[in-house]
DNA sequence: TAGGAATGCTGAGGTTACCTCAACATGAGG
DNA sequence: CCTCATGTTGAGGTAACCTCAGCATTCCTA
């Protein structure tokens, strides 16, 4: 039995990443997307249309991968390119209905997901690790 | 500007861990070690000579994964392998004297970096979190 | 006590989610 | 118009995992 009970606060913050992610991977597996993709998903249905360094902005990646991530969605027929009419060097990527439809049933997903993960946690306690977190991310 | 005030927990969560991830880099770059490298010799500090298997439990990856870890660090001279003597099949895993040695400058090093990660929170904060992440590790 | 099941490790090969660097097209400013 | 900056992508790399299969050994049971 694993334990480590005297381990420092990051040593546990990534212990329950893994955790997370292996839950996140369960819940993304119908729509055959990772997690990294379902984030962008959710980017482009909260803000529409945008340029893929826009994208990588939101994302807080590097341009170079938002690309990847970009090609990933394509390929499920969830997102187009376009030629952004005022900057020809540039691309908008915009959200089919198709993945409308499947970043809306995702996201429910998703929720479903958080509550169960989360669930655990009283209100208050969610309401700290909100807060802490975002303190972390400044 | 990236910003995405109206993220789930678990979106912040990552953009966290991204975070702490870059940063555990830079601060055991001077071992040229990775942060799963550190994670176990922080183990064998604490716990000592072991079977590779039980590094496994500890680290809680699959037994394939933590020979990869060990592998690295045998490289760089910071344990050594011996058969176990009351079974042939396994492996215990020790830490040599110049792991050892790494192994607590890492350690500090990592509790400056935490003092400097976690430091925008106040005590109270830093408790929250160690025992809501704890929770969550259940 | 032989014989099959379980355990411990590792080779081979795969995946995800990033990264940098350099090339290329295009835009913007002097 | 010439240079520099910007937007995207090809090429190639890395860390940190994973499964599956194979081999050696030990355990268990009939």
């Amino acid at each position: 039995m694993a334990d480590d009970r005297d381990e420092a606060l990051s040593e546990t913050f990534w212990a329950v990443a893994r955790r997370l992610r292996r839950i996140s991977r369960e819940t993304l597996a119908p729509w055959e997307i990772s997690p990294s993709h379902s984030r962008a998903l959710g980017v482009l249905i909260r803000h529409g249309e945008m340029r893929l360094s826009d994208l990588s902005e939101h994302l807080r990646i590097a341009a170079r991968s938002t690309t990847e991530v970009v090609d990933g969605l394509q390929e499920h027929g969830f997102l187009e390119r376009h030629p952004d009419p005022h900057d020809r060097r540039a691309i908008l990527v915009s959200l089919t209905d198709q993945g409308k439809r499947a970043g809306e049933a995702i996201r429910s997903a998703r929720t479903a997901e958080a509550e169960r993960f989360f669930g655990v946690l009283s209100d208050t306690d969610r309401r700290h690790l909100a807060r802490i977190l975002r303190k972390l991310n400044e």
